[in-house]
DNA sequence: CAGTGGTCTAGACCACCTA
DNA sequence: AGGTGGTCTAGACCACTGC
């Protein structure tokens, strides 16, 4: 492996990589000791301090630890490091080996409710994108959402075809909307009769209710949105951690 | 503030905690400006990179965040920072202002199915402790747990008073298990006739129904548990981060 | 252009572990 | 005692921002 100091990416990302690459392929094995880290420096022909960096990144990833004194080791193979990752309807269904679909029930620009101003945190004259859609997983559907984007964010997003592209790819790649995070609610309820006919299931049936609010890197709002999942047809998965208040 | 390079609490961390009371205390606020790496590193006589040091994990933290060219602010309030808290009923309820209860149901040593052998890791003469229990919020009935743990790993559980005490502080206290991080599925469902009555609800009431995995810090599964959570009484709350995949 | 954060160096001393 | 990671320094050059 040839460090390129002239390359735009920096030297301990490049060492990272490397590293990486050793531990994922089975060059470096769970609690085998890599080599110190002065050693390391000197293969890569860098400073201690760069390589150091490297090194302090792959252990807050969890690749590695270190333990003074002793040296740095190769963990063992981590539990899914996602708490509950923040991913449209898309992404989560293509993971879970399913072909999503999407049917625009309505999407137009509308007055926020106070409650929406609030959560939105809106200035007097904003308005919002009301987004209805019916999504599928393998043509069956699963889930209806409404969603609620301030204008201003995006104001051409009413044109956009949201039955083909996904919503949070058009935020990012289009408006450069960073989604960062998102605080979520979940309770079970029944289905209605609107939501049961929508669905395609009976009057009464499970359904999986979600408010989710969704922020952008600096803790700007960018969506509230409105979830039914059909109880008979997702589950939501997530990992919890010991509270570590920093 | 006084630097103090004499003591065993490193440089970096007296300046990150200074500049996190400034924080917290007002002193600088939502999107200030704090002065420069530079600046900074100067007053507080060390060099930049101890400094640097210093803001690189007040940024982690959220507290900070950069800008490449123009300075370095003040974050808004972050969101609580706890993606999803592993807690036992009796916190999470003291936490939303109930006042918790219990009555224990059913609890004995029995034989783990197959599916319960794997997933606790069971060796072959291994067996579990079953505890049945109804939990209350301010004495009205919310929710019925199924909680499966190795007997060896507390072997005089069965005799513990668990209408009273918390099974969790059992665990970490007695027997000294740290819980550490769990994997919880969680699903919509309604009622059936003995959930309904146990739990004072109609037949075809909205259940939540969870299934958790716990493990203690090296991966070791101590517990697992069935949840049915009243749906018109119980709301689960959730943080939600981009997926970075290191 | 000056000011900012982003990266990097070539040393140094310390605390901890093993022997 | 020798090797390891933990901390720290006093510089340096670069890339990005705003004037």
């Amino acid at each position: 492996m040839r460090i390129n100091d002239q390359s735009p990416v920096p030297i301990y990302f490049q060492i990272k990589e490397d590293l990486k690459q050793k531990i994922i392929s089975g060059h470096y094995k769970p609690n085998d000791r890599i080599p110190s880290e002065e050693d390391l420096a000197e293969h890569y022909g860098t400073s201690r301090m760069t390589l150091r960096r490297s090194v302090t990144e792959l252990v807050e990833d969890g690749y590695l630890y270190r333990v003074h004194g002793k040296g740095t080791f190769v963990s063992k193979p981590r539990i899914e490091r996602s708490y509950a990752p923040l991913t449209g309807f898309m992404q989560d269904m293509t993971k879970r080996g399913f072909i999503p679909g999407a049917k625009v029930l309505e999407i137009k620009e509308v007055q926020p409710s106070p409650k929406l101003r609030s959560l939105l945190e809106l200035e007097k004259n904003n308005t919002v994108i009301k987004i209805v859609r019916l999504r599928y997983a393998n043509e069956e559907p699963i889930v209806i959402q409404n969603a609620f984007i301030p204008t201003f964010l995006c104001p051409e997003l009413i044109h956009e075809n949201l039955e083909v592209n996904s919503l949070y790819d058009v935020l990012e790649n289009k408006y450069k909307l960073e989604l960062f995070c998102a605080k979520q609610k979940m309770e079970a309820t029944v289905a209605n009769k609107n939501l049961a006919e929508t669905l395609g299931v009976k009057k009464g049936s499970p359904l999986l209710y979600v408010e989710r609010l969704t922020f952008l890197k600096n803790n700007i709002p960018v969506e509230y949105v409105e979830i039914w999942y059909r109880g008979d047809r997702y589950v939501f998965e997530v990992n919890l951690f010991k509270h570590w208040d920093k």
